[in-house]
DNA sequence: ATTATCTATAGATCTATAGATAATGC
DNA sequence: ATTATCTATAGATCTATAGATAATGC
């Protein structure tokens, strides 16, 4: 039943994508050790020679959720462009492959401290390159400020668009907090 | 082992009260059928006689959980004070007794039809509450899409500031939007 | 020889149900 | 007679471990 070290390295690569989406659709305690190990086409046994533990495997798909909405932010030309595209419709209906902050903020306070540690550790990151963009009439702690309120706007737009079950209410919070960020 | 319709009527208060609270400080699935009634003082047999289900015990603990958060709001003299409060040091640190709205919004999308109901009632509520507060001179689609943004900012702020694991940037969030809202 | 993977299984825990118990309330 | 509560237990599901299997890689 052994594979090449490189087949090894992808099976490892494909239970890490796999439940990093898995736990943004449902949840980390949602998100089982069967289910994660099954999407990537494995038994859950292999969870266990690659990660230890289910909490490890939090820790690095953590990371890796986190490393890509970085890296989209990044790649977003304007700060207005990264808003709507944070407040649109395929975003709130996409949650496997959108920000890991807006899905699993709500189950941190429960999760060990390494989990914590790195979900902080990727806000201050995003909050600095937020902060880089922020108006430069404004002096650093004003814009340091502006940003983690713009995150917090982000995130809760986010969270209860997609919480309530009413598809107008749904699209008012996204458009209300969109203009009241770029209007 | 039956008791009197009046402390029938009492436990089942009991239940609902307790759950109303585990469930925010746990989260919903996180809160078991054994650890509702146990915090209200009985087995799990009797949660199951007062309420047939966890999922409609869910249903009235949140209903009973918003209606408390609404009252509260309906409490504070200004929109400044309602917002200073929401986030505050003292908030963040008491889910059990807290918002509903920021306690359970991550876990919505994987609740029955009817939780979310009540969820999405209870932020119409408050949505309509907030909009009366908004200032005067706005058009009322304005003063509406006001009160969404301010929701959302709070909810994120709150959420956030739970998440993190830093003592300093939890209190920068909320300090963040605190300025961003009232400033 | 090493090791990635699978199978079987342990031991918790979760929601729910059935039936017994015993006090209420007619 | 009704019913609130408890006890016992069923059946899922969850995380984790042990041991077998079989292919890799020295």
């Amino acid at each position: 039943m052994r594979v090449s070290k490189e087949q090894a390295a992808k099976n490892r690569e494909r239970i890490l994508t796999a439940a990093s989406r898995l736990m943004r659709e449902r949840g980390i305690s949602g998100a089982g050790v069967d289910a994660l190990t099954e999407a990537a086409g494995m038994t859950h046994g292999s969870l266990y020679s690659h990660f230890g533990s289910k909490e490890r495997l939090v820790e690095e798909a953590l990371d890796y959720g986190i490393a890509d909405s970085t890296l989209r932010m990044h790649g977003a030309a304007t700060l207005g462009d990264y808003i709507s595209n944070y407040l649109s419709g395929s975003h709130r209906d996409m949650p496997g492959r959108g920000c890991p902050f807006a899905a699993l903020a709500c189950e941190m306070p429960r999760q060990s401290g390494a989990v914590r540690q790195r979900f902080t550790d990727g806000l201050r990151e995003i909050t600095k390159r937020l902060t880089s963009r922020m108006s430069r009439g404004l002096k650093p702690r004003q814009r340091y400020e502006e940003a983690l309120a713009t995150a917090a706007s982000l995130v809760g737009a986010l969270v209860l668009a997609r919480a309530v079950n009413d598809p107008k209410l749904s699209d008012d919070i996204l458009r209300a907090t969109k203009s009241r960020l770029t209007g």
